[in-house]
DNA sequence: TTTATTTTTGATTACTTAATCAAATTTTAA
DNA sequence: TTAAAATTTGATTAAGTAATCAAAAATAAA
C-alpha cells in the first residue's frame, strides 16, 4: 500500500529526516520550523513539502524511524544471547549504550514524544505505553521467560518490574555530567536487578 | 532583593499562574500562547504582559511554583516519619501520590521541563539534576542515613540506588490505563527497593 | 535529440505570535 | 472630595509560521 517512492525521492526523504534531527537537537521542538530544517538541508522550503505533506507527517516519520531504530539496536543485542539472564543483562546495557552512541537520536526521539500529539490532541507521553511498546514487551517477555524457566525467582511481578528496570535504564540518559560515572552506574544497576530476579 | 508587590499584584499573578498550568494541560507547550492563557483567565492580553515581563518570565515563574510544590508535598510526608526505612517508603509513597492527586501540576511540570531553556538555550531536562534538584538530594541522604545507622544494608551504591528509585517512581506517571493497577505497582515497587536496601 | 515527467526554487499567501502603548478604568492617598 | 498611582483594555505592530504555486531546472523516456 506504501506509494512507490523514486530512488531520489527516498533520498530526499531521508536527508530531511536527518535535518529534521539535527535541528531537534540544535533547537528543540517549540522551535522546530521548515525554514531551520531546509537550511539545515541546504534545499528550499518548498521541496520539504514537495516530499512530505504537511509538516505533522514528517514528524511523524521522523518518530517511525527514531522507534525502529532503537528497537532494532536493543532487539539485536538482546537476540544474539541465547542465555535468558544474559538477554537480561544484554537488554540494560543495550538501552544504556543506544543513549550514549546515537544521543542525537535519543534526544530527537524525547523531543517529539513530549510534544507530539495524536489527532485526538493526547501526548505521546501519556499514552498507556505499557500495552504496546515493543520495548516493554520485550524486557516483560525475558523476565516471564526466566521465571518459567525457574531461572529467576518467582517473587517478582514480571510488569513492576519491568516498568522498574525501564525508567531506571531510560533515568540514566538525563544523568551524564563529569562527575557522574555511566559505566559505573550500569554495574549498580545490573547488581541491583540481579538481586531482584534471582 | 523581591520586588515589592502590591496584594492586588500578588493575586493576579497567581491567577495567570493558574491560567498557564490549565493551558498547559489542554493544549500543551507547543500551543501555549499569551491569547489562549488571557481567554482561560478571563482577562485581556496586554495584562499579562503588565504582571510579567515577557512569556519566558511567566513560564520560570511556574516552573519554580510548580517544583516547589511538589518538593513540599514529598518533603512533609518523608519528615512526617521518624524511622528511615519508613521515611523511605514515605518518599516512594508521595512520589506517586503527588502524580494522582497534583496531576495537572505534574503534567505542567513535565511539559515545561522538556521544552524550556536555560539562556544557554540548554534545555532542562539535558540539566545535570542528580547534583542540585533536592528531590534526589532527599532521598540519597535517606539512603546514605540509612546506611550509616546499619538500618539499610551497605551492599548498594546511594546514588545509583535513588536514580533508580526515583526513575521506577516517575515512570509510573507515564502509565495510567484502566488496565494499569497503580495500587499494585506502589506494593511491588516497596517490595523490590525492600529487598534492595535491606 | 525531443518530449514528458519529476524535482527544485523562492516568492507569495494567509495566519499566528509576543510585545507595545495610548486611553480608560479602578484603587489608593491626601 | 480630588489628585495621583496602579491596573486593565484592546487595537496595533513587527516578526515568524506552514503551505501554495508558477516557473525553472534536472532527469527519464521515446
Amino acid at each position: 500500500m506504501t506509494k512507490e517512492k523514486t530512488f531520489i525521492s527516498e533520498a530526499r526523504r531521508e536527508q530531511i529526516l536527518q535535518a529534521t534531527i539535527a535541528v531537534l537537537n540544535d533547537t528543540g521542538y517549540v522551535k522546530l520550523s521548515l525554514a531551520k530544517i531546509a537550511k539545515q538541508a541546504k534545499i528550499s522550503t518548498g521541496l520539504i513539502s514537495y516530499h512530505f505533506a504537511d509538516k505533522e507527517e514528517l514528524i511523524y516519520h521522523t518518530l517511525g524511524y527514531l522507534i525502529r531504530t532503537q528497537l532494532q539496536f536493543i532487539d539485536e543485542r538482546v537476540k544474539s544471547e541465547t542465555d535468558i539472564y544474559q538477554q537480561l543483562i544484554a537488554y540494560i546495557k543495550a538501552t544504556i549504550a543506544y543513549q550514549q552512541e546515537h544521543y542525537q537520536n535519543n534526544v530527537a526521539l524525547i523531543e517529539i514524544i513530549f510534544n507530539a500529539r495524536t489527532a485526538d490532541n493526547i501526548p505521546y507521553y501519556k499514552l498507556n505505553e505499557g500495552e504496546e511498546d515493543p520495548l516493554y514487551l520485550l524486557l516483560e517477555s525475558i523476565l516471564i521467560e526466566g521465571q518459567e524457566k525457574k531461572i529467576f525467582s518467582s517473587e517478582f511481578h514480571p510488569k513492576a518490574t519491568a516498568i522498574l528496570i525501564n525508567g531506571a535504564a531510560s533515568e540514566s540518559m538525563l544523568l551524564h555530567s563529569e562527575s557522574f560515572d555511566l559505566g559505573n552506574y550500569e554495574q549498580e544497576l545490573i547488581k541491583m536487578v540481579t538481586k531482584m530476579v534471582k
